[in-house]
DNA sequence: CTGAAAGCGCTAACAC
DNA sequence: GTGTTAGCGCTTTCAG
């Protein structure tokens, strides 16, 4: 760690050469306008990079009014997914010059007020506001004094624009594709909570099956738990069934997890005996159970892509715009069907 | 989304009192030395929250010299790992009113210099550069031009401060918890690559082997792919063995997944006729598999912490400071020894 | 084509 | 106790 080199302000450059910050300041932000000869802007660079001069964000921010930062507030940085989410509005904003300001509130909704406070002081450009489930939040007041969107969540009132998965042509998928497989008794193992995922899910599994012409029978409709122990539980009473299923659509990975003991407990192969599809797209578990698991990813990068665009594209002229645009889970397959 | 409403600035808060801006920033900044009468303080303060007045965070940060910004560089923000170092990062930060700029390269150098240039412009006071897997690394050379620290890695030269797991102690903890379970047959099943991790857990068993007065079996010690394959097939060979271990160390907890697939399938149950131990306690695998699994924690929330530590305490002053510190993984038991 | 000059909103000596 | 006065480093209008 060296120690911090004196700064090289824009005035040494411009006075190294004998010009004016003006012209200087021309150059470097590349203005159309600003005819300045050819000859002239590469000495300009020249003594920025001989001089080493970086400029500095705070003045630039302070005079242009543009800080090019935006803030991700999310509840819980641990979660599987808020990677996810982070990484696609970061590779987003790069490429827009952007760089993100990142909270993590840990679901204190003191934290998230404090979060929204200080980004406002940070003159963001805007907010993007992530959860790790699909659900209705409550955002804190100040949402109202920037352009916020909503990542995997939406408000109420609809006053935001926001960006979800779309559960239900993902259950389609997912069923469609077992059916596809050539499986008449698709039964299905879903969340127990009443949620958007759940009703989605269901919704899309049910669509899959009327589509096909196939009676949805109501014994192969469970829920469980959403954990590995869930799964398992569903899964072999499935199996018990006088006329058990040929194949099994788990709400999520974690539950096909414990479904896939169910099943080898019983000595039957996967996809040979009893063919799966998952749920959310899980890398640790889908990429490595065994046989690989074919699921529905559950689409956060996209998600926190899109939501940069809107933020940055015309940003206030837009607004407010599309409030709840379904975005496509597309499935993966692996090896389990 | 409301039109951002016109900036309410420090001089409309001061004209508004009759007092002067530096009477109102003194208060603000609650500056111990400038005397001001408590009525004054509390005018000011009511008339800040009656008019909205939100400081202006480029603008102290020009004046003050100070950003309360510290960057974090991360390869891959969707590895499982990532989020950890992130939210320990964070929450250290925010605690200490700091904010955190968040780049992930994706393993791209030039995004990688890019990111370093960028906060530098940005003046952050610091850079945590974090990687996913313990290992050397090089940095950009303008990592030399702002506190830097490394998480999770280490330069070849010892340059730079740095917070590692340590894996030694890790290993130890593992075998030794396996050991005290009665076990004396213990395998090891290591990472295939010649890492600090396959290193450092290797030592870590042997030593607490010995510790313990069991003699290590070259037999029960083999290596195998970072995956659950890896840890399927190898643990299979193992229970093959003419005399089979009684209790496994896998290298992680992917291969301990593979591993549990290998002593189900011969109808053992775990943790009665064979016992496991991970590593990594990637809560999705380990929180999941049935049993739950035992594991040593990678500390990455820990050493997210320490590192934003060391870069607000005394920023400059401590600089040089302990270069390879080494941070306990703890042992996290769950259900399978 | 280039420069002078007036800020952006805040901090911090230093004076009163 | 409070105000005056310079900046912080850059942008941008307006002259020339």
């Amino acid at each position: 760690m060296t120690r911090e080199t004196a700064r090289v302000t824009m005035g040494d450059v411009a006075s190294q050469l004998g010009l004016s910050r003006t012209t200087v300041s021309f150059v470097l932000s590349g203005r159309p306008d600003a005819n300045i000869p050819q000859p002239t802007r590469d000495r300009v660079w020249d003594a920025v990079r001989e001089l080493g001069y970086r400029p500095n964000a705070a003045a630039t921010s302070l005079a242009s009014r543009r800080t090019n930062l935006i803030g991700l507030v999310t509840e819980i940085a641990t979660s599987p997914f808020a990677g996810e989410i982070i990484a696609g509005a970061q590779a987003r904003a790069w490429n827009k010059g952007k760089l993100l300001l990142i909270v993590s509130s840990e679901g204190d909704t003191d934290i998230e007020d404090a979060a929204f406070e200080m980004m406002l002081e940070r003159q963001v450009e805007g907010i993007l506001y992530a959860t790790t489930w699909h659900r209705e939040v409550q955002l804190p007041a100040s949402a109202h004094e920037v352009p916020t969107v909503l990542v995997n969540c939406f408000d109420a009132r609809g006053d935001y624009p926001s960006f979800v998965p779309d559960e239900v042509e993902g259950g389609r998928l997912a069923t469609e594709h077992l059916i596809a497989a050539g499986h008449r008794r698709v039964a299905f193992i879903n969340l127990d909570q009443d949620i958007p995922a759940a009703i989605g899910r269901r919704a899309g599994y049910e669509r899959a099956l009327e589509e096909a012409g196939v009676e949805v029978d109501p014994t192969l409709v469970v829920s469980g738990h959403a954990t590995a122990d869930g799964g398992y539980d569903r899964a072999r009473e499935l199996l018990n069934l006088p006329h058990p299923p040929t194949a099994i659509f788990c709400g999520n990975d974690r539950m096909a997890m414990g479904a896939y003991d169910a099943v080898k407990e019983r000595g039957m192969r996967i996809p040979q005996d009893v063919a799966l599809v998952g749920f959310d797209n899980q890398e640790i578990i889908a990429g490595y159970l065994r046989p690989k698991l074919t699921t529905v990813a559950l689409p956060f990068q996209e998600m926190g892509a899109r939501a940069v665009d809107l933020l940055t594209a015309n940003p206030t002229a837009t607004f407010p715009s599309p409030v709840g645009v379904q975005i496509a889970c597309p499935l993966v397959q692996r090896a389990s069907v």
